[in-house]
RNA sequence: GCCGAGGUGGCGGAACUGGGAGACGCCGCGGACUUAAAAUCCGCUGGCCCGACCGGGCCGUGGGGGUUCGAAUCCCCCCCUCGGCACCA
């Protein structure tokens, strides 16, 4: 990377560090909530203070900045914090490793990040900063969740969940990726534990039901909870064992019209009726053998869809009630425990897995819906009419579904139900670094929740961290043994600390009110800042934060704290940033650091280009050459402005048009086209990139006006045409290049600052034009361009083209059709021969 | 397999709602300035072809078909890339 300094930058350097003091001093950015004006809630998603800010971070918040920076440029009183997620798994492997206290760690990369953001000249309101890890943060987080447990919203169980054997904790259904940790790869397994849940399942109706009302979103983040939540709809009911009066299997499916062809039942291998339904010792020794081969598989072999299903025929058997018909049970691994009834009837003619194993198994197959003529193929799950189904026979399935419904309601036996693929969301970690689970054990009480004004369940700070396993906190003994806040007695601390996802659940509700001690939010703040009206952030948290947040966010509201229902009004998901084809990453050594190119280039150099580079959704492709195009380019604006200070001393005139020449007025009208194309990019869909390069264009205008104009207009018209192009450009380049903005503003002349400025105008006027150029085509082939006057009607059009020469030549022996015109843009002569 | 996004010059990317394909930037080439270089400024820069020049023609947005006066854009089929989900009954 050439990172060496050319001969003849502008300053960068001192111009950036005075203004970042100008605005830590001033306190630029400070808000307040006015109910006056209308607010603007700008929200980055904060980092983890891992050590130093990445280009990721530098994109994210590059593009945060331009976002406030021009919606204060449009009246808006805009809220822009920033804070530090700051409980987390590395500062603890870094204290295992290095010895390094996480508090001591975590603090220093939080002094260390600040500083790089600062020196990043984000508009941030500083004075609403937090850090998760602070007590009197997550105090109000541990109150929350006593309130949970007493509405059974958080509660206690074991049961079956992920445990990552990297970083020794439970995780989140969420937080497994493809069989995997989402933090650090390694292969999860399956373990026995008991720890806390939080019941987002009683929210899956609500959550999924608001995607639809998220227009703000992106369509791909809906579509992914949407399927993370997994609604499906259909029936349970039982079925019968043969010959033991009282004992059934209960099944889900979501085509009960598909009953009477069920021709046998598979039960998970953990199902607990499996034990009832054992004949003998010497099945329940194939059972256990069975059951222990399927437990040996990894998450990751059991997730590979397009290997054999293996199952154990029982000798039980089940009677189906629809065509009460008796069918063989089996035990199979396709079917999961912790979906539906952990049973399913198995209809091979129209489920391709029934009838996958179906074949294996050498079982029958029904096909219950009638085929496309000429159809082929196994399992068949279109539409068709119903046959071979007794009393759904000629029904559509639709039909058969609600018959089939109805008549497992009168007789008894079965239901409609809805199952969703989410489950509750377990919170528990087994980790030291985290906000403490503000429960007591009492021999006497049981369980009892933490009393509100014994809070915060504060965090001791001595303790042995060995990465062995096992909470921490557990070996603390003045952290465990406390008094029981119901009967004063003996009581013992839960040991296990909260998922960090929960404290990033509500960081953007605490910014509104970031110092109020009497509760957890200020109601009246809340009000008036939220909801966030612009959230900015990676696509990798579509179904872990982002869907976490909402739910929160829910409970909060019928916890009475909050009125609103959805915190992110519109959302941004950026795309990476990769280098060399690649997501940049140490082992693949394409990093590049923002602090070395922000030394080298300065911060506005390194925005202008994580800008520039690609539409913000988009992944960017860092590239070293295109940095240096963004910093040739703000030389250039440089050099441009502080080489006409001397003739725009002096000038204040806005141009009057009247008295413009037919050049001024083209130039003025290059000056307010960019005004507009700025204005429509950033409004439409913060298509930054095409902005900023009609920002370039007008500065390329400029360079042209200046030789062009010295002998065709007067001093006059040329100063008041420059002064007005120069600052148009200084305020339009504000949100991008903040600090050459403000220093180039300053040297114009002006005393306040460019980010207090309003949003330039465009001059309609300036936009109006007197002639327009139409395209003319012969058989849809550009022949020839005319310029006509602004409004001229179809006929004279028409007729201009038809009389164009060059139009003449390629109408010889040729008849003319038809006349296609297009006011405004194009005539198309359409030819015959 | 299912769902979603996408495929445009040597590269990153533009193109309103169906109307001049390739804005802007990078790379490259040429010129000016300079003793020279860097920097800077100006010009050229999709491919093929005709032309001495001025100019002009043909092809071209993953491939094939279609609709239309006109298609990067709309419809159908196919190929490829990326992302998500993946035995969820």
């Amino acid at each position: 990377m050439s990172l060496q300094e050319s001969s003849d930058r502008y300053p960068f350097r001192e111009i950036e560090a005075a203004w970042q003091k100008v605005w830590e001093d001033t306190k630029a950015f400070k808000v307040a909530a006015d109910p006056a004006r209308p607010k603007f809630y700008c929200l980055e998603m904060f980092p983890y203070p891992s050590g130093r800010i990445h280009m990721g971070h530098v994109r994210n918040y590059a593009i945060g900045d331009v976002v406030a920076r021009y919606k204060t440029a449009r009246g808006f009183n805009v809220l822009h914090p920033m804070g530090w997620d700051a409980f987390g798994l590395p500062a603890e492997n870094a204290a295992i490793e290095h010895g390094v206290h996480p508090a001591v760690w975590t603090h220093e990369n939080i002094e260390y990040m600040r500083a790089q953001l600062k020196k990043m000249g984000c508009s941030y309101d500083w004075d609403r900063e937090l850090a998760t890890c602070d007590p009197e943060y997550y105090r109000w987080e541990q109150q929350i969740f006593i309130r949970m447990v007493e509405r059974g919203l958080a509660y206690r169980k074991r049961s079956t969940v992920n445990w990552c054997p990297s970083c020794q904790t439970v995780l989140a259904n969420e937080q497994v990726e493809a069989g995997r940790c989402w933090r650090c790869e390694a292969e999860v397994v399956a373990k026995d534990v008991e720890g806390w849940f939080f019941k987002i399942t009683a929210y899956a109706e609500e959550l999924l039901a608001w995607c639809d009302r998220l227009p703000g979103w992106p369509e791909r983040v809906l579509t992914m909870q949407r399927n993370w939540i997994g609604k499906s709809e259909g029936a349970e009911f039982d079925l019968p064992v043969v010959g033991r009066p009282g004992l059934a299997i209960r099944v889900f499916t979501t085509r009960p019209d598909t009953s009477f062809g069920m021709t046998y039942a598979v039960l998970a291998p953990e199902h607990p009726l499996v034990d009832r339904l054992i004949m003998d010792e010497q099945e329940r020794a194939a059972v256990h053998a069975f059951s222990a081969e399927v437990a040996r598989q990894s998450e990751i072999e059991r997730l590979a869809a397009d290997r054999p299903k293996r199952g154990l025929r029982l000798r039980a058997r089940a009677l189906n009630p629809f065509s009460e018909g008796e069918i063989p049970l089996f035990l199979a691994d396709y079917v999961l425990m912790g979906y539906g009834t952990g049973a399913i009837m198995a209809v091979p003619g129209e489920d391709q897995r029934d009838w996958d194993f179906a074949e294996e198994h050498d079982l029958p197959i029904i096909q219950t819906v009638e085929r496309p003529p000429g159809w082929v193929g196994e399992a068949y799950t279109g539409d068709g009419i119903k046959i071979n189904s007794g009393f759904l026979n000629g029904l559509t399935i639709p039909e058969a579904k609600a018959k089939a419904i109805a008549w497992l309601v009168a007789k008894g036996i079965g239901e409609s139900r809805v199952h969703y693929r989410l489950r509750d969301w377990g919170i528990s970690r087994q980790r030291y670094w985290g906000a403490p689970i503000p429960i007591v054990y009492c021999d006497r009480c049981g369980m009892v929740p933490e009393r509100e004004e014994r809070l915060p369940v504060i965090l001791p700070r001595d303790v042995q961290l060995r990465g062995k396993g096992g909470s921490p906190l557990a070996d603390v003994a003045s952290f465990v043994n406390t008094t029981c806040p119901r009967c004063g007695g003996k009581g013992r601390r839960e040991t296990d600390t909260m998922d960090t996802f929960v404290e990033s659940s509500w960081y953007f509700l605490r910014y509104c009110s970031p110092t109020y001690s009497r509760a957890m939010l200020d109601p009246g703040a809340v009000g008036y800042w939220m909801p966030v009206d612009q959230y900015i952030g990676g696509i990798e948290h579509a179904v872990l934060h982002l869907l976490y947040s909402r739910f929160y966010t829910k409970v909060l509201r019928d916890l009475g704290l909050a009125t609103l229902d959805e915190p992110f009004v519109n959302l941004l998901t950026q795309g990476m940033v990769i280098k060399d084809g690649a997501k940049m990453s140490k082992s693949k050594g394409n990093v590049v650091d923002p602090d070395d190119l922000i030394r080298a280039f300065g911060a506005d150099t390194v925005r202008l280009f994580s800008l520039f580079a690609a539409p913000p959704e988009k992944d960017l492709d860092w590239n070293d050459r295109g940095v240096e195009g963004a910093s040739r380019f703000l030389n250039r604006v440089w050099r441009l402005v502080t080489a006409h200070l001397e003739e725009l001393k002096g000038v204040h005139a806005r141009p009057a048009i009247g008295e413009l020449s037919a050049e001024g007025r083209r130039f003025r009208r290059t000056v307010h086209e960019t005004i507009k194309r700025v204005t429509d990019d950033i409004e439409d869909a913060f298509h930054f990139n095409t902005a900023i390069s009609a920002i370039m264009e007008l500065v390329n205008a400029l360079y042209a006006f200046e030789p062009a104009s010295q002998d065709t207009m007067s001093r006059e018209e040329r100063g008041a045409l420059l002064r007005e192009a120069v600052e148009t450009l200084i305020l339009l380049l504000g949100p991008f290049a903040p600090h050459l903005a403000e220093e180039l503003w300053a040297r114009v002349g002006h005393t306040e600052a460019v980010y207090r400025r309003p949003w330039p105008q465009p001059d309609p006027r300036a936009l109006a034009r007197d002639e327009v150029l139409i395209v003319v085509q012969v058989d849809g082939k550009v022949r020839s361009r005319l310029t006509v006057e602004a409004g001229a009607g179809e006929e004279r059009i028409r007729d201009q083209a038809l009389a164009d020469r060059r139009v003449q030549d390629w109408l010889e022996r040729r008849t003319v059709e038809r006349v296609v015109v297009v006011p405004g843009r194009l005539v198309n002569i359409v030819t015959r021969r």
